[in-house]
DNA sequence: CATCAGATGTTATGATATCACATATGGAGA
DNA sequence: TCTCCATATGTGATATCATAACATCTGATG
């Protein structure tokens, strides 16, 4: 399954692996995993949540790796483009894949209570929306799929009533 | 169909039966359709594209109707909450809806080139989208859906050895 | 070792959105 | 009618998100 968002699991590993996953694929396709962006994307792992780009700068910023926007910005730019990084657009805040490197259309599905951002799989070429597209003549480049809702341990929070 | 978006067609008369539309909503609901609201409708319906907040603000000011961000956002936090007016998040503006009253889930398909936006319609539930959130527990409660790409006039631009 | 592309540092500013509090308006009930 | 209250609006200030512009550095390449 696709959907790890919302259940325990072997945290320190899962943060090693993405690094050397991400290490990887720099190497292969020629990129420069620099220092702030490796810190940057260490520090969207670490936290396994999504984070606005300003309170990763506060982190750079102690450390000492940078302390203007820019320099976030420039960052997670770069770990987007290749894929390593996420930005969901409705917090306006940036999240770690959950499986770099491959090739995919993120679906996130985002908890209005607790702010918990579970990645998915979407095939937007495929059903509704696809087929909409096909039918104007739109070409599908890229997609944006965000569901808000209530994720299982809120919902159960929510209705105590059980 | 659904999708309009990129298509000519009579703009008077869908700017004319979306406002009758709207004002029924309201009236059937007891919501008050104020001056303002109205007349940011009436802006979006107008351009019939996706317009920031400060843009339609521009357009109140010069017409004494607020000049004020608060102005603009509360009419549009109105608009949006009673499905009037929809959110595109990719470009942090406003667009108004293209069947008002109806519940639905609206997806969007946007040019990068010419920054048109046809509305489409999207099944969340349905998919594979639903599927992970009903493997996963997670309540659906609305969803953004937002693809970009090339609209046809723009594909074809871009292409001119055809 | 000259050059150049790409990365980073830094100042300033632009763009988007909300808070907080004052004021107005219109309907329900005393 | 008058009071109360919910809802809407006016306004100044500020929070939050993002980029422009330019200087500097560093490492690869010819």
């Amino acid at each position: 399954m696709d959907t790890i968002g919302f259940e325990a699991h072997d945290h320190k590993g899962c943060v090693r692996d993405a690094i050397a996953a991400v290490e990887a694929h720099c190497t292969r396709h020629k990129l420069q995993f620099t220092p702030v962006r490796r810190r940057v994307l260490e520090i969207l792992l670490s936290e396994h949540r999504a984070m606005g780009a300003y309170e990763i700068l506060d982190t750079l910023r102690t450390e000492g790796l940078g302390s203007q926007p820019p320099v976030a910005y420039r960052a997670l730019d770069f770990l987007v483009t290749n894929g390593f990084v996420h930005k969901i657009e409705r917090l306006n805040a940036f999240i770690a894949c959950t499986h770099p490197g491959q090739d995919h259309t993120p679906a996130f599905l985002i908890c209005r209570q607790c702010d918990a951002v579970a990645e998915a799989h979407a095939e937007p070429s495929k059903g509704m929306l696809g087929r909409a597209a096909a039918d104007t003549g739109f070409t599908i480049e890229q997609a944006v799929v965000e569901a808000m809702g209530l994720c299982p341990q809120c919902r159960e929070s929510v209705h105590p009533c059980a």
